[in-house]
DNA sequence: AGACTAACCTGAAAGC
DNA sequence: TGCTTTCAGGTTAGTC
């Protein structure tokens, strides 16, 4: 679910629950998929530790600690990262979108089956908590100077992005230009929603063959990722299954969206029905007429 | 090296 | 109503 709208908008408000905050306790759920570095390792390594700093890089939320240790965190599909306490105004419902009794707005979140990471500290403030119902997401704590392969192989983040980089990187590429935008090796940030959306806005049908691309599509291509991201952001990014803020609200992104998730319904701009097929085992939205 | 596939996991929605 | 199938916003390991 999470795009780097949605990553971007929980860094910006984790940073207030986590940074200068020094870590208590830590609880987790049972080993399994969603943990790269192991329970037990987290709770030995993690208590006494104050964080400095949370950056994000691409999808990827990177917290540096003050021992040098850095903690490695990643949505995946349904990830969820919140606090409750005095700043949170709404809980994480599986009802979300419903209305929500009003006593359930102030009612404290407590961890479910779904709740891997729970994160105390000394200081006052809410505890922070990691929810992902698929398990899609990662936890990792790299150790002072390790490298993570997961973070070096990232391309250029998709807010740097320049019309000249895409250029270089299309070319040659026997795939098609949505596969190079979903590509987190040739640039950090893009999934399914943003890349349909920005090859709309650009006016480049999905399926084109990425060599194909010339110079000015390039730069128009970069310019509709940098709007679509930006506007994304602004607007608290895109809640159209599991994602919500971590302080709990909804984003408005999604009724913003011009192709995603609009097969059949007529195109914004022509009127002609939203074409829907499956590029690189990921549903593609297009309008066959406004993009060639 | 580049391109494709299957796999990881759960829940909601659609189909019958 | 209830059972079955399909579909999800992501990434990686393995194969050709």
């Amino acid at each position: 679910m999470p795009e780097l709208p949605e990553v971007e908008i929980t860094r910006r408000q984790l940073v207030p629950l986590l940074v200068g905050r020094l870590i208590a306790a830590v609880r987790t759920s049972a080993p399994s998929y969603f943990f790269i570095t192991s329970p037990r390792v987290l709770k030995r390594r993690l208590p006494g530790r104050r964080v400095i700093e949370l950056r994000r890089l691409g999808k990827y939320l990177l917290a540096d600690l003050d021992d040098g240790q850095r903690l490695l965190l990643h949505l995946g599909m349904t990830g969820q990262l919140f606090g409750h306490g005095a700043a949170s105004v709404r809980l994480l419902s599986s009802t979300r979108g419903a209305a929500l009794a009003p006593e359930s707005q102030t009612a404290r979140f407590s961890p479910d089956r779904h709740t891997h990471l729970q994160l105390s500290f000394a200081d006052p403030g809410p505890d922070v908590y990691f929810r992902d119902a698929r398990k899609f997401g990662k936890v990792q704590l790299l150790r002072p100077g390790e490298g993570s392969p997961r973070l070096e192989r990232l391309g250029v983040d998709a807010l740097a992005w320049t019309g000249a980089r895409l250029f270089a990187a299309s070319r040659r590429r026997r795939i098609p230009l949505k596969a190079l935008l979903l590509d987190q090796s040739v640039v950090a940030g893009i999934g399914n929603i943003y890349a349909d959306e920005a090859l709309f806005l650009a006016g480049l049908r999905p399926t084109r063959g990425a060599a194909r691309l010339t110079r000015p599509e390039a730069d128009h291509l970069v310019t509709a990722v940098l709007a679509v991201l930006h506007r994304s952001i602004e607007t608290g990014g895109s809640s159209i299954s599991d994602y919500v803020q971590p302080d709990g609200s909804d984003g408005t992104y999604q009724d913003e969206r011009r192709v995603y998730g609009r097969e059949g319904e007529p195109c914004p701009s022509c009127g002609t029905p939203i074409t829907r097929r499956v590029i690189g085992q990921r549903s593609t939205h297009y309008c066959r007429r406004c993009q060639c």
